[in-house]
DNA sequence: AGATACTTGTTGTTTAAAACAACAAATACA
DNA sequence: TGTATTTGTTGTTTTAAACAACAAGTATCT
């Protein structure tokens, strides 16, 4: 099972399409908020006040939702009713990097409500993560709170997934190659299961709750040791393509260089800005984003400061090559890149400009990612979320 | 006045304007299709052939459309009755070029009523622009047949376009700066003035009625004497960024070139392939399309071979890219890139494919633009048919 | 040629859901 | 204490899509 696509144009609407479609944005509101107060949701709908009502009840019977009297009154006249999203649906989040998978259950509201890190044995098969998430699953289950239902598995991929039907076509640092994972992890769990990018799932989660929260227009970059991923929303919406594979913005070429001691593309963002590169100048073998950050901040090596100085030139000139192309309002940072921003800002943000139009970088603003170590967590369990979100009458739950 | 922004998000649906969508979902599909079955409209949005029936009245009655007994009939069954869009509806189309200016009338059903290209001096301001198009637009008008009403005007701009507000801040082959032209011209002439991209606009011409008529995801590059513009089509909708800007794909760099002998930024796609560095090998001033893909077909010198060639792997470098970010259906060329397409379509294809993800370049077609110089008269008169189409019940129609 | 199956348009009725209206509840402020 | 203000609640109205039954027209089979 897998994301859905997008709903087919020229779509006619009846009566019922029409109530799905309010009960899909009534709770969307909740869920991005976490609480939100009755009245808010009038206001943002434009629906009637008695039709409000009536679809928060609704959503309430369908235990999606509670309604809870305010503590803090908000001004003039009856105080509105708080509309929470409960924390008892809940939809598990897998993760699985080179030498550890983490797995994680969050709640409608957000929270996230347990997560455990498992390590294993470097460069898993993509048998041995199914096995492993699956037992992990069934484990947090019990301990899940009685009552609780489960919307479904969320996995973020370090590579690329067809998302028509749930398979990993290639993720290079897992050394995984086709595989039906989305498959395979439903018939262990009995559970939907949804796959994604890990960075598209980044951009998803920074652009709902994190450093572009309300923003339409944003671009997302994000490193760690794999490379550089990406993600775009445009108009509220995630670009995704044709098939999904949208997004590969560490793939963009900005350089005509033709080094050869690199195993992608060369001349491209991903090739130029490399976590190894900094690491090897730091003698480091293996370092967290923490570590690496705290030596580029305090570094006096002019060879390091060289270093770090050409990858902002060259994290510039990517970014001003995206912002000629989707106009966003922000670029959202994150990995090491985070490092590289903070290190010189006015360098990168001029070097940017200086390769972009004008008319589309005067408002750009560059920032950093803000869900830290939650960001894949919250992003993943978004996919399952969604689908809920997208049917909240129809769709059916798993009891813990 | 211009283009409105999409829809705000969260917005509730009342009964009203589930109506107004689907009065705007039949009348679209009418649009494009230009002639279409009852039956078939019936097929596609899924709703009731009461409601359908209904909803062809109610925009009959507003003189937008049109149904006339099927002449050859269809198969089995009560043939159905055939809904097409009137001609008595037109847009008015602008295109400003260094030299000229071409106004043309274009029917709600796809048809050029009229279409007329005036000399001016080279490099006209944007007042004289604006008289020159109101003028013709007021003679085009009277010799409109009687009971044509007017939806409004597009214009086709070489630059960009802040669309907010219809104002040009910047065409640099006009030497246009600043200028609020969609105010001026919309005083001029008494009708609602939209303004577009030439690029973008050619986008959704070739998207709607052209080479990528019915592709979800498509991406378009399009080179003039003025540059290589682009727009991008995901998911059904225009990429347009956060101001309108988005879709600048000539401005993408894909070389660390440092060149100076040009204008823009050294090193993107725009300043290696360049129309103007082909017309210098064959010794031309000017020339058509036409011309210069005659030279280019027929040309036995090795140095001009040498250098399409060269701009053939840098468009392939421009397209690679642009296939990572946004993995679509097919890429359409147009204007001089199909004769460097057309001259090695293997050379293009495979470099392409060399530095692109396989999985998001292998089901990627290149093709040439359908809609030749139709192209921006299609692609402006859409400006205004877009906002006719999404009020179709309250937009307020001009006279002729 | 005539009967039959099939598809579509038409008309009148039903239904679902949002809007509306009137009132009650709960707060702030004069 | 009284009044204005805002919001929730309940019962009624309205709108538009769905539904159902029938009529119209075409193709196919015998």
């Amino acid at each position: 099972m897998t994301a859905d696509k997008a709903a087919p144009a020229h779509k006619g609407q009846s009566g019922e399409s029409v109530r799905q479609h309010n009960l899909s944005t009534v709770l969307r509101l909740v869920h991005l908020q976490g609480t939100i107060l009755r009245s808010k949701i009038t206001a943002t709908t434009g629906l009637n006040r008695s039709t409000v009502s009536d679809l928060v009840s609704e959503l309430s019977e369908l235990g999606l939702l509670v309604e809870k009297e305010t503590v803090a009154p908000t001004g003039v006249g009856r105080p509105s009713l708080a509309v929470t999203a409960t924390d008892n649906i809940v939809a598990f989040s897998v993760n699985p990097e080179i030498d550890a998978t983490t797995v994680s259950a969050v709640a409608l509201s957000g929270r996230v409500v347990t997560k455990e890190r498992r390590l294993m044995r470097s460069h898993p098969t993509a048998d041995n993560a199914i096995a492993v998430a699956s037992e992990m699953i069934a484990k947090m289950s019990k301990e899940l709170e009685p009552g609780t239902r489960i919307v479904g598995v969320g996995v973020s991929v370090p590579g690329q997934v067809r998302s028509s039907d749930g398979v990993i076509r290639f993720a290079p640092q897992l050394g995984w190659v086709e595989s039906a994972f989305a498959a395979a992890l439903s018939q262990e769990t009995g559970l939907p299961v949804y796959l994604g990018n890990d960075a598209s799932l980044g951009c998803i989660a920074e652009a709902r709750f994190g450093a572009a929260k309300g923003i339409n227009d944003a671009v997302f970059l994000f490193a760690g040791s794999g490379g550089i991923g990406g993600g775009v929303i445009s108009e509220g919406r995630t670009v995704s393509g044709a098939a999904g594979y949208a997004g590969e913005l560490g793939h963009i070429r900005i350089s005509s260089s033709k080094q050869v001691d690199y195993s992608g593309f060369p001349g491209t963002l991903e090739a130029l800005v490399r976590r190894n590169d900094l690491l090897d100048i730091f003698k480091l073998y293996v370092a967290t984003d923490e570590e690496l950050d705290a030596e580029i901040r305090s570094t006096e090596s002019t060879k390091a400061k060289r270093l770090i100085e050409d990858q902002i030139d060259s994290l510039a000139d990517g970014i001003s090559t995206l912002v000629n192309i989707f106009n966003p309002e922000v670029v959202v940072l994150g990995g090491f890149l985070t490092s590289l921003f903070e290190f010189a800002p006015d360098q990168l943000i001029s070097k940017m400009k200086r390769g972009a139009l004008a008319a589309a970088s005067e408002r750009v603003v560059i920032r950093k990612g803000a869900l830290g170590s939650n960001l894949l967590v919250l992003g993943a369990a978004e996919l399952p979320f969604e689908a809920l979100i997208n049917a909240p009458s129809s769709f059916s739950l798993t009891d813990a």
